[in-house]
DNA sequence: ATGTATCCATACGCCAGAGTATGGAAAACC
DNA sequence: GGTTTTCCATACTCTGGCGTATGGATACAT
């Protein structure tokens, strides 16, 4: 469920119950004023639908059931609501990294989970999938590039500590990480099997089979 | 060299080169006037620069020093254009593979082959590359579609003959063909050595020899 | 209770690109 | 040599998004 539905539709609701209550004021908690971090979420949902090239204000704020009148008290512009929702999934993609992949001992298991991963997360994943789509744009860039290098180190780091020389290992590396944009390529075009069918478990072990040692 | 420059100074050119010759009309295959091939062939050199999304009628007619009211006597409009484009685009491109690698006996080499060819063709792969990146516009998925079902056919059909089971060749084929996606990705974000350095040869090598059974 | 800070709606002006209408110039035709 | 095609320029209208200005409404503080 989400947390606003369109603002006619709830400031609709907050006046029933507000009259159902006899005019009591609504919760707390219950804002009915937006958050830029709404905005920015919001945003990302939309980036992750349609692209970057789709984010656009009034849509966007429309989409909100709500005037650009508020955006434009949050925001300086649209620049600056793309910078900061590329700056929060960022982070929300480090984070994620991190947890995932920094527990498991086995650095085998490790590259195995990065696979499995694709399927989860899928928000995080639409998103970087359509950031890829909009590399070269100046804003999305810098981003792209931070994020691939950081995924690309854990990558080989554990091909190291799985007996690579480093340069084999970085290779190594890249070539995985490779698979991995164009399988995200494949399902951008809907050219791979569903996620959660037996050909897509089979073709994940050739994957894995294929590309990490022993 | 272009074959016309801008409008203007190719007019301006042809007034010069007439007046010297004494008002002798200009040679015939010296066109002065554009066809629908020409302004194909500038969308598709747009398309690789600039992206799909960045080919706009007024804008591709100054970058041809002319205006769009050539365009809409060549062209119903922006749809068609891309229509057409797409298609030379997607000719040329069957043509292409067919001849590099139809005429390759080992299929081991084709494979290799079909790596070494990333560097060539310049124009066709940026504009795959780009046409990559806006997969989900309705005119470029269903060619996005048969492009990758042919090429992966081709690697299939190779690692059949190099002696895998038709299931394994077809993972197989797809994993490779993930890897020539995610490289052109990695190139748009200007994540890969160039093309002609040492290390580009060291990587492909690798990359060779852990895809393809020797 | 009244004033102040927050948040949003409405109504503007601006710009860029799409597509249309119409006329003019050059070339081709007969 | 005059007519007909072919090709292009110019001048519109229309749409959609950006950003601004301004006022209204609600909540919060004192």
């Amino acid at each position: 469920m989400r947390n606003l539905t369109t603002k006619a539709v709830h400031l609709a609701a907050v006046k029933i119950l507000e009259f159902e209550a006899r005019m009591s004021p609504a919760k707390k908690n219950e804002r009915n004023t937006l958050s830029a971090e709404d905005w920015e979420r919001e945003a990302l949902e939309l980036i992750a639908e349609q692209g970057v090239q789709a984010l656009a204000v009034e849509p966007l704020a429309r989409r909100m059931g709500i005037t650009k009148g508020s955006f434009y008290w949050h925001f300086s512009g649209r620049e600056s609501l793309l910078e900061q929702a590329l700056q929060r999934w960022e982070e929300h993609d480090g984070r994620n990294l991190n947890q995932a992949l920094g527990e498991i001992d086995q650095p085998r298991d490790r590259l195995v989970s990065f696979f499995r991963r694709v399927g989860k997360e899928k928000l995080t994943h639409e998103v970087y999938s359509e950031l890829c789509a909009a590399a070269g744009h100046p804003q999305v860039e810098p981003v792209l590039e931070r994020v691939a290098n950081r995924r690309m180190k854990h990558l080989s780091s554990a091909f190291e500590e799985l007996g690579l020389d480093p340069v084999n290992a970085r290779y190594q590396a890249r070539l995985t990480y490779s698979v991995y944009l164009g399988f995200l390529q494949l399902q951008r075009q809907h050219q791979t099997p569903s996620l959660s069918s037996e050909e897509f478990e089979a073709y994940i072990e050739h994957v894995i089979r294929t590309l990490i040692p022993s």
